[in-house]
RNA sequence: UCCGGGUUGGGGUAGUGGUCAUCCUUCAGCCUUGUGGAGGCUGAGACGCGGGUUCGAUUCUCGCACCCGGACCCA
């Protein structure tokens, strides 16, 4: 016996099919949006995650010495590749670039609620645009993924921070502060105690009066109050563009959907304008299901031309764990259209129908274990098949086959020369008298 | 990497320092090559791994692995 390795997931066919149903749900809002698939490498060099995030990384990769002696690792998330495919092709992609991409990736973390070595994440991102719509679109397309998987708005929010307002402010506070350890801060705001929230941001560099403000303007919401309060022209400018991500937003239908909360931040290594965060607003522990945000630098940091870019990444183990915290995780029974028995040596009858529902687009399963007829009955009803087509040689003499709903138990014959016809999806009720 | 709780056939379980480890379910075959869900018969299938204590360990003990949850991290 092998074992599955740790963090790894096996997905049997009833789950698996439910989670086909979603990735298609979201793909579907994808395309629609005009979003383009694009495949990628599961291997990168380890130094484009290095280069990116430090050092340390690497104990966080899956990554090693291939025989050609280059350093690689197994893609730990797809910003990175998609940024070096668009500073790669910059000159002939036209602008906007949107693409999406469903794969999964690793990491060399510890398994938690949600969290595993290996895991999906459908991406979608745009390139090119810094407008606000280009923001709004993500969201959109996040709110109507949501909404066609069967959520509504009473089961998730979409906590939305701007990063230049939270530096902007840090800034006005202290020119030297350091922004990334405050705002590590305050994306723990919420787990950690006050105390030890203002004591973070008096290591960031703030004194303690002015953590206190911070927290306090934080929590206000009043964005007028943030730009008085600042009165720089940074701050101006990021209230004004979130106002604007917002009020595009409303005009594609996902303004419903968000929420304003300076307090949360993600991550932010690479974030420059406006973040968002999908949190499960009926979960006792409301835990981010996925982010996303805008990251205007990267392009340009990977050696291209400066680039705007937002985007999200729906990770789809914990948007599993909302799906069935709201009941409408899709259904994981199998089931199949038909079943055609066979009674005696009645292959090539047998065959030539099963064939032609095939081509019909249906389900269809046959004998292959030379079962008997209960055994095979049995087994029709095991894979929950709706009709079980019934080719024996008695009925053949006839020139008929005898057609059984499973549901009714009903059955009735059928002439087997017009079985299927020209019926797509023929039943019980098509042939019953 | 750290903390807490776990681990007995595929799933769920009972139990014990000593005969062939319990029961339910599942799976396969048969009763049943003209009728599935019921029933019967037969069969398959487990003490996570390693060390220690012991005449003997699934049971006691230590370590490890894995699972569940949490911390850190979340690019």
């Amino acid at each position: 016996m092998y074992e599955r390795l740790k963090g790894f997931r096996d997905f049997y066919p009833g789950e698996m099919q439910a989670r086909r149903t979603v990735i298609d749900a979201m793909e579907s809002v994808a395309k629609r949006y005009g979003f383009r698939e694009v495949g990628t490498p599961a291997l990168e060099r380890t130094r484009m995650y290095v280069d990116k995030s430090g050092e340390e990384i690497v104990d966080e990769l899956y990554s090693f010495t291939d025989q050609g002696g280059r350093d690689v690792a197994l893609t730990p998330e797809l910003t990175p590749t998609v940024a070096r495919m668009v500073v790669a092709k910059q000159q002939e992609l036209s602008k906007p670039i949107k693409w999406y991409s469903t794969r999964p990736f690793w990491r060399y973390e510890e398994p938690q609620q949600g969290r595993f070595r290996e895991f999906y994440q459908t991406n979608v991102d745009v390139f090119g645009s810094s407008d606000p719509a280009a923001d709004a679109e993500i969201l959109a397309f996040a709110a109507d993924s949501m909404t066609d998987l069967g959520l509504t708005g009473e089961e998730f929010e979409f906590r939305v921070s701007h990063r230049d307002i939270l530096g902007g402010l840090l800034s006005a506070f202290e020119a030297d502060v350091d922004v990334r350890a405050a705002v590590r801060a305050v994306d723990k705001s919420a787990k950690i105690a006050d105390e030890e929230y203002y004591d973070l941001l008096v290591d960031a560099g703030l004194d303690y009066d002015e953590a206190r403000q911070f927290d306090s303007l934080l929590g206000s919401e009043d964005l007028d109050e943030l730009v008085d309060f600042a009165g720089t022209e940074r701050v101006d400018e990021a209230v004004g563009n979130l106002r604007a991500v917002l009020d595009a937003a409303e005009d594609f239908g996902a303004r419903e959907y968000c929420s304003l909360s300076l307090e949360t931040a993600r991550g932010l290594d690479y974030y420059t304008g406006v973040v968002f965060e999908c949190f499960d607003s009926t979960g006792e522990v409301s835990r981010s299901v996925f982010g996303g945000g805008r990251y205007d630098d990267l392009i340009e940091s990977f050696g291209g031309q400066p680039t705007p870019a937002v985007g999200v990444a729906p990770g789809h183990a914990p948007l599993q764990l909302l799906l069935q915290r709201a009941g409408v995780w899709p259904d994981e029974a199998l089931s199949t259209d038909y079943y055609v028995l066979q009674v005696g040596d009645t292959r090539p009858t047998a065959a030539r129908i099963a064939r032609d529902l095939r081509e019909r687009g249906n389900v269809v399963e046959t004998d292959v274990s030379g079962r008997s007829f209960g055994a095979q009955m049995g087994y029709a009803d095991s894979v929950n098949a709706r009709t079980v087509v019934i080719v024996g040689e008695r009925d053949l003499e006839n020139g008929e086959v005898t057609v059984k709903d499973m549901a009714s138990g009903e059955q009735t014959t059928a002439p087997v020369d017009d079985f299927p016809g020209e019926r797509d999806a023929p039943t019980y009720d098509d042939f019953a008298v």
